[in-house]
DNA sequence: GTAAGTTCTGTAACCGTTTCCGGTGATAGT
DNA sequence: ACTATCACCGGAAACGGTTACAGAACTTAC
C-alpha cells in the first residue's frame, strides 16, 4: 500500500537515435517524414522507434516552434446536445489529423478582459473553434491579429475577414414557412430566440420572405420572443400567441426546445397538434423524433458544421490562402407529424 | 489580401524578469506561488507580469518536469447526451483548477495494441478520465503502472486498485422494481443492455433482489436484451415480451432510450402507457421529461460523476493517499407519468 | 565582533524536440 | 585529376520554463 507510484520513463528521441546509430536530427527527420533521409537509414530508425515504443513528446515538439496538435474549442454549455454534436464533428475531424480538442467551457465569464479568452489558448493550442462566442465583432477582430480561429454559429454579425461557418438560417426558415403556407396556413406565428442574435434575425428574414412571396401580410403580433429553452418563457410566449383574438393556426418555433414547449402549452389548453395547431421547430435535435407527435423541423447539419470549422481552421493554420472565409451549410426541412393542413376557418 | 499573418510575439518569463529587475528563477517562483520570495519582490514581479500580459507557456512548463494542466478524457461517442453531461461535469471541475480537458474519442478502434491508448496521452496529459472504456481489466491494470487515470462507469468488473466512479446501479434498479411492486405489479419484465456489462448485471441484481424480497419468483422469460438504443433491437425485445402468453404489466428498461422505444412499441400495438403497461427507464435523460407520457426513471448523477472522477484524479496526481478508490454515487428514482397501478388481472 | 543561521535571490543545468547550417562522400562534368 | 553538385547526415542552438545548488545580505546569539 505504501507503493510509491513511479511511472516508467518514456523513450526519447535520443534513445532511438543511439539505438539506430544515427543522430537525433535524423530521427526527427524520419519522424516528420522529411524526404532527405536514405531509405535504409529511415528503415533502421523506424525499427528502433518500434522497438522502444517511442512516440514524440508533444510538448517538446510544441515548444520547439512546431505545432501543439491541439485546438481549443470554446462552447457555452458542453452538456447541451446541440453543442455536443458540433463538438463531435469537430473532434472527429481533428482526430483524423492526429490532433485533439481542448475543451474551454466559457462559463459566461465574459467579465474579464478579452485576453482571457486568448490567454487560455496561446501556446497551448494552435488555433481554436469558437462556438457561439459572446465576444463582439471588434473583440474577435482584435484576437484574430494573433490567433487563428474560426467561429461557428456567431451570435452577432461578424465583420468581414473573420472566418465563420453557420447554417443557412434564412433558407431554412423560409422552407419551414413555405411548408406551412403550402398546407394552407395563413396566420403563421413565430417564436424567436434572443432577437439580436443573427441566427434569429436571419430566420425572421426567411419567415418574412416566404410570407411576402405568398402575399401574406406579416403581422407583428404574431412574432413572440423566447429564450430557446423549453421553460416558462416559452410557455408565456405560446400563451400570448394562442390568446390572440385571431390566433395563429401554426407556430414556427426557432428551435426544437421551444417547439416542444409550444406543443405542451397547446396540449395544456386542449388544442390538438397538428389538427388544431401545426408546429415547426428548428435544429432537428434528437428530441424531435421522440416527442409525440414527432416534430416537423429544420435540420441543421451540426456535425458537418464542426467538421467544416476544423477543415477551415486547418487550412488557416497551414497558412494556405483561404478564399471562402464564410461558409453556410444548407439546412433541410424534415417533415414529420406536427404539421397538417390548416382547418378551414369558419 | 496578401497580408502575411504574423502573430505578435508573446511575452516570456525572461522579459518579465528583466522588466522587474530580477532573475527568471524568481519570476518562476512567484508564478508558482512559492513562499520564499520577499513581498516587494513578488509585487514587482506581479506588476511586470500584468504589464506584459504574460501567461506561462504550458508546453514549456510541461516539458521541464512540471504538469501539463491537461487531462485526457476518452469517451465512445461525444454526441451522446449521456456522455456530454459527464463530460460537462468533469470539464467544469477541471476548469476550476485551471486545467483543461483534452478529448480523445475512442472511435471503437480497439484493434491496435493497448499502448495506443496511453501513447495518445503520455507527455501530453497529466492523467485521464476513461469513460466506459473498452479495455479489459488486465489492460487497464497494466496501463495504470505508468499513467494515472480513473474510470467512469466501467464496462466490466475492474480489479481492485483501479479507481472507479460509477452509479449505484443495483440500488437504483432495486428502487425502480420496488416502485413497480408497490403499484401492485407482479409480472415485471426487464430489458437489459449488453449482458456482460457490469452496469447491467448489477441492475439485474437489484431487480432480482427486489423481486425476491417481495416474494415474487423471477421468470427468466421476462428478461430481454437490447442494445441501449431506441431502435429495432429494442422494438424486437419489447415485442417478444409483450407477445408472451402471460405478458408483463410493467417493463423496466435499463436506459431511457430503450424505455422510450418500449413506449412506442406499446403504443403501436394499442397498449396505453401507463394504464395497460407501466414503463420505467434508467438515466433520467433530457428525453424523460419530454416524451409523452413523461417517463418514470432512475436518475444517475451524471455531472456529479464527472466532477467526482476529476477530484479523484486530482488527488491521485498529487500523490495523495487515496483510500476510497471506488466511488458509487447514489441514484434516485424519479416518478413521473409512465407508471401506474397494475390492473387487476381477471 | 564573529559564527551561525535565515531569508532571499541568481546561476546554470536540464526537459525533448525542431531546424539551421555546415560537413562528408559520392557522382558527374570538364 | 579537380571541382561542382547532390544526397545525406550530425552538431548545436534554440524553444520557455523549473529547480538544485550556491551565494549574498541580513539577523541573531554568544
Amino acid at each position: 500500500m505504501t507503493e510509491i507510484r513511479q511511472h516508467a520513463k518514456r523513450a526519447t528521441i535520443r534513445g532511438v537515435a543511439s539505438a539506430a546509430g544515427v543522430s537525433i536530427a535524423t530521427v526527427s527527420r524520419v519522424l516528420n517524414g522529411r524526404p532527405d533521409v536514405a531509405p535504409n537509414t529511415r528503415e533502421a530508425v523506424l525499427r528502433a522507434v518500434r522497438e522502444q515504443g517511442f512516440s514524440t513528446n508533444r510538448n517538446a515538439r510544441a515548444l520547439s516552434g512546431g505545432r501543439t496538435g491541439l485546438v481549443g474549442v470554446t462552447l457555452p454549455l458542453v452538456e447541451q446536445a446541440y453543442f455536443g454534436v458540433i463538438l463531435s464533428g469537430a473532434s472527429e475531424a481533428l482526430y483524423e489529423q492526429d490532433m485533439r480538442v481542448v475543451l474551454c467551457p466559457t462559463l459566461h465569464q465574459h467579465d474579464r478582459e478579452v485576453t482571457l479568452l486568448d490567454r487560455l489558448m496561446r501556446g497551448t493550442t494552435d488555433g481554436a473553434v469558437l462556438m457561439l462566442p459572446e465576444e463582439s465583432s471588434a473583440e474577435l477582430k482584435a484576437l484574430q491579429r494573433d490567433f487563428p480561429f474560426v467561429v461557428v454559429d456567431p451570435r452577432v454579425a461578424l465583420e468581414e475577414g473573420i472566418p465563420v461557418v453557420s447554417a443557412a438560417h434564412a433558407a431554412g426558415a423560409r422552407a419551414a414557412t413555405e411548408h406551412l403556407l403550402s398546407l394552407g396556413h395563413r396566420r403563421i406565428a413565430a417564436i424567436t430566440g434572443p432577437p439580436d442574435w443573427i441566427a434569429c434575425t436571419e430566420r425572421i428574414n426567411g419567415y418574412h420572405g416566404a410570407l411576402a412571396a405568398a402575399g401574406v401580410m406579416p403581422d407583428p403580433a404574431l412574432v413572440a420572443v423566447s429564450d430557446f429553452r423549453n421553460g416558462p418563457v416559452t410557455a408565456t410566449a405560446a400563451t400570448k400567441l394562442l390568446d390572440l383574438p385571431d390566433p395563429p393556426t401554426a407556430i414556427f418555433a426557432f428551435n426544437d426546445n421551444v417547439a416542444i414547449g409550444v406543443m405542451r402549452a397547446a396540449r395544456d389548453r386542449g388544442l390538438r397538434v397538428p389538427e388544431d395547431l401545426s408546429v415547426v421547430g428548428f435544429d432537428d435535435s434528437e428530441q424531435a423524433e421522440i416527442v409525440f407527435p414527432t416534430l416537423t423541423t429544420v435540420r441543421q447539419p451540426l456535425a458537418e458544421m464542426g467538421r467544416m470549422a476544423v477543415s477551415l481552421l486547418l487550412r488557416l493554420l497551414e497558412n494556405q490562402r483561404v478564399d471562402a472565409l464564410r461558409i453556410q451549410l444548407a439546412t433541410k426541412l424534415v417533415v414529420r407529424d406536427s404539421t397538417a393542413p390548416a382547418l378551414v376557418r369558419r
